[in-house]
RNA sequence: GGGCGGUUAGCUCAGUUGGUUAGAGCACCACGUUGACAUCGUGGGGGUCGUUGGUUCGAGUCCAAUAUCGCCCACCA
């Protein structure tokens, strides 16, 4: 095609997908071990199969992408692993949720084998739209690599991690208060709690001391929320030293309140006042109640019949309530641990479904509800509900059903977290791990050095069931017949059964994995398997090595390993990163990735976070329909600076007259909307009734991305102009020593730009990298070196060398945007190719076939003049 | 309660170690289409840099206080 039909617009609908068809042919992305080469790693953060990717996922890969875009151009051997997460629960409660929906079921009506199976089906889908949506935003990863974190490879190196923590004693059984969801059955994590604040009361209950001696009080009054409770309390808790905490709070608070500015001043003096007041009214009663306690004193719980006894305890806030606290140990944390220590029987009254189980007496088959009301009322007809005062209460609420949570003690998986989290402190501390924007580093560190143990266990049916099978002894001497038998099973499978006896009477087998002989075997030796699964964030914590074989020792393993940079979002940095870290040292004995760049995320208009609930979610394919890959990638570049999250004010395009509709906090979350320009309705994500779906769907976009489409646009004609300048173009080096003063300027500020470019995105400084190529680009190449050259290609002399210098800067200028805008610059690259193949100066070789096989071009130090730069600068601003 | 970040033009954001007249994109106004590009060009309007105080010859930038918005963690008998 000769340079004057090339079309003023770049075609990114038809071109994209042919360059990426072109790639994946001439296997561009393909990584292979190549001891000549440096390799260069990234694994992609697996994206959950939940749905499909948002704007938030196009970011994080468009930054991945353009790291080994770069290296790749640079020579690495780049290597982009990419996969997607099986995603636990998230996973499981969408496709639940749908079968309710849609077929009325749940997932007792399917059984184990039929959900997952429906699950799997539902995975093959999103997983299928994910990559998609990667490849159509030009991500290089290679594809022949591809992971899921459920696949056999994950599921071995699952096991094997699993066998060798278990092996090392860093995985035991113990009881833990989870978040019980009554209405699903399972514990559910933290992270899919949400809290609601609801009216409630505080009821102030009396406890009748057993036998009062003269003097003592008959009732020590306790004050709860959750009068239900009662029926599993243990013991109440007083200070053991009132006086001493007391003062102690009061030195506390004065000092505050001496360093304390106004505002805050008269809020601390009041508290201060509150102790002393409590000082002077309640603390005589409660060291008497801390001496009771001492002595052994027990109390009468109503309503059961049963005493139990009054303790000293320094969870007992003398500065809060009555200053007696209540333990129910099975249904409130902090009882909980109260309960460990001062070893409390724990009573747990409540069934799987949340109502009372035989511990409730004669509330028993109540749920929590209606017991509660049931037991006040009966208190109260005792006279001995004190009080009752009304309260805002800050209830927990699952994520996933929308029921409140019951706190339930349950048999957990842990995995004892001292010694792993200490090594993956060190690692950051000791700058193995370097983790950019610096800052958070310290919320990493803070929260491993918890050391919290994991809790690993989920009663789920969608995920990695947990490698351990058990059996329950009737004695210690049946126990011991069976020792023996495993371990004549450990000789004869050296190395792959690994039996733990958490009490007398059970006994806890892990296997290795991959042996089903054995496992037959221990079946029929009445060993029965755990039924929970592992906690996603267990496989997701060996995917940098899990992805290359582990645990086989593969050449992959080898060369790719450790990885160079994990790029992810900040709210994964503890429970993906840090795991990641701990296990990646557990496992290879070495860090996952020596650098970790936690990026911005992407807001909406009002400064919330995108997501499907809201209505606010973008889909990239539809910013690429609308604006191209390279717009959506260049965008998104631009916009990532180290400080700031991204905030993106949204618009539905009208399908009638494409006018942009913003979106808003009204319209958003409707299922059709009214154009401001055409009038005409068009429907939104939330349509389900039939004459909703009948109108044609708006896409969701956002304008921000113009200025990048535009800019496309912009360089696709200057290529243009170039090419159709260039049809009397000969090669050759041109003379340095003997050149105008703009093209030594223009020289130099490609060298400075190259510079720039590299260093900025090396250092994850994207929006620098993109503001510094786009200025080069528009002002010094467009406006002003192509300007200043049209009247001198118009002169014999000065021809030939203008052209050489235009070859030369459009040849670096796309190598440099390359790997920000790939289509753009991979389409323009091949229509100069076959026109013009030699343009590089330095080489003056025939170019290579593909942009994305080119090299990263070389500063060329002795091109660079500070003087001409400013000098120019002057004469252009004139 | 602890930690982190933001506050600069109508909107979304830059502003490096303090240094002339604080920038960009979008939006707005005027003019321009035989021009590589109207997804463009030329010109223009618009900012007491949240507030107060301090350091300095000089502060958007450094220090202190304060307001406000957002995020994370902990806790809430």
């Amino acid at each position: 095609m000769s340079a004057e039909n090339i079309p003023n617009r770049f075609d990114y609908v038809a071109r994209s997908g042919q360059i990426y068809g072109q790639w994946l042919e001439e296997g561009c992305f393909d990584a292979e071990i190549n001891p000549d080469k440096k390799p260069f790693t990234i694994v992609i953060p697996p994206p959950n199969v939940t749905g499909a990717l948002h704007l938030g996922h196009a970011l994080n890969n468009t930054l991945q992408d353009i790291q080994i875009r770069l290296h790749r151009m640079m020579g690495y051997e780049a290597l982009w692993i990419p996969g997607t997460d099986h995603a636990g629960i998230a996973t499981q409660a969408v496709v639940e949720r749908r079968l309710k929906e849609q077929e009325n079921i749940t997932r007792h009506d399917l059984g184990r084998e039929a959900l997952v199976q429906r699950i799997w089906a539902w995975k093959d889908q999103y997983e299928k739209r994910i990559l998609d949506q990667l490849k159509r935003m030009g991500c290089s990863c290679d594809w022949r690599r591809t992971r899921f974190t459920l696949d056999d490879q994950c599921a071995t190196a699952v096991q094997a991690t699993f066998f060798d923590l278990f092996r090392q004693d860093l995985i035991y059984r113990g009881k833990r208060l989870v978040n019980w969801d009554t209405f699903l059955q399972t514990a559910v994590s933290d992270d899919e709690v949400f809290h609601e604040t609801v009216k409630g009361h505080f009821w102030h209950i009396r406890y009748p001391v057993v036998s009062p001696k003269a003097g003592e009080p008959k009732f020590v009054i306790i004050a709860t929320t959750r009068p239900e409770t009662l029926l599993g309390d243990t013991a109440v808790a007083v200070h053991p030293d009132p006086a001493a905490e007391l003062d102690r709070l009061q030195v506390q608070l004065t000092e505050r309140l001496a360093n304390a500015s106004e505002k805050d001043a008269p809020a601390i003096g009041q508290q201060l006042e509150q102790i002393q007041e409590r000082r002077r009214t309640m603390l005589p009663g409660l060291i008497q109640l801390a001496k009771m306690a001492t002595d052994g004193r027990m109390l009468e719980l109503p309503l059961t019949g049963r005493t139990i006894p009054l303790i000293a305890d320094v969870w007992a806030k003398p500065e809060m309530g009555s200053g007696c606290v209540k333990i129910t140990p099975a249904h409130d944390p902090n009882d909980y641990e109260v309960g460990l220590r001062q070893s409390l029987p724990m009573i747990n009254i409540l069934n799987t479904d949340g109502r009372l189980n035989e511990h409730g007496g004669s509330y028993q088959g109540l749920s929590t509800q209606a017991a509660r009301t049931k037991i006040v009322a009966d208190l109260e007809a005792m006279e001995l509900l004190d009080q009752v005062e009304d309260r805002e209460i800050d209830l927990a609420h699952s994520d996933r059903s929308k029921t409140a949570i019951e706190p339930f003690l349950a048999d957990q998986w842990f995995v004892r977290m001292d010694k792993l989290a200490q090594s993956a402190i060190d690692a950051v501390e000791n700058d193995q791990v370097k983790i950019f924007p610096t800052r958070y580093a310290k919320g990493y560190v803070d929260w491993l050095s918890e050391k919290r143990d994991w809790p690993v266990g989920r009663q789920l049916w969608w995920g990695h069931q947990i490698p351990i099978w058990t059996q329950e002894y009737a004695s210690s001497k049946d126990l011991a017949a069976s020792f023996k038998l495993i371990n004549r099973l450990e000789g004869e499978y050296a190395g792959e059964i690994v039996a733990n006896a958490e009490s007398e009477t059970i006994l806890h087998v892990s296997l290795r994995g991959g042996n089903e002989e054995l496992v037959t075997k221990i079946e029929s030796l009445g060993f029965v398997r755990q039924s929970d699964v592992l906690d996603t964030w267990f496989s997701s914590a060996l995917w940098p090595h899990s992805t290359l074989g582990w645990p086989e020792q593969t050449d992959a393993l080898n060369y790719f390993y450790p990885t160079n940079t994990l790029i992810t979002s900040r709210d994964i940095i503890t429970l993906w990163v840090a795991r990641m870290v701990l296990m990646g040292l557990n496992n290879t004995g070495q860090v996952p990735f020596s650098e970790v760049f936690i990026h911005p995320k992407i807001l909406d208009g009002y400064g919330e976070t995108m997501s499907k609930s809201k209505g606010n979610g973008v889909d990239p394919l539809d910013v690429i329909d609308k604006f191209g890959a390279d717009a959506l990638r260049f965008g998104l570049c631009w916009l990532t600076t180290e400080t700031q999250d991204v905030r993106m004010p949204v618009q539905f395009e009208c399908p009638h007259c494409e006018a942009l509709v913003n979106q808003t906090k009204q319209n958003r979350q409707l299922p059709r909307v009214k154009c401001d320009k055409c009038g005409k309705e068009f429907s939104t994500q939330w349509a389900e009734k039939a004459d909703d779906k009948a109108l044609a769907k708006a896409p969701v976009v956002s304008e921000r991305f113009e200025t990048a489409r535009n800019f496309c646009n912009k360089l696709w004609n200057a290529a243009r102009f170039t090419m159709m300048n260039l049809e009397d173009y000969t090669p050759a080096k041109i003379d340095r020593t003997n050149l105008a003063l703009e093209d030594r300027w223009l020289l130099s500020r490609l060298s400075s730009v190259n510079q720039t470019m590299t260093a900025a995105i090396k250092k994850y400084q994207y929006a620098d990298a993109a503001r510094a190529i786009y200025d080069f680009a528009w002002d010094d190449f467009c406006s002003n070196y192509l300007e200043i050259a049209k009247p001198r290609m118009q002169e014999e002399q000065s021809r030939p060398v203008v052209q050489r210098v235009l070859a030369h800067a459009l040849d670096q200028l796309l190598r440099l945007l390359h790997p920000i805008m790939p289509f753009v610059t991979e389409a323009i690259w091949q229509e100069i190719n076959a026109l013009h193949p030699v343009r590089d100066q330095q080489t003056l070789q025939p170019a290579s076939k593909f942009i994305i096989k080119a090299d990263w071009p070389t500063p060329v130090p002795s091109d660079v003049d500070v003087e001409i730069e400013q000098q120019f600068l002057l004469f252009t601003s004139l």
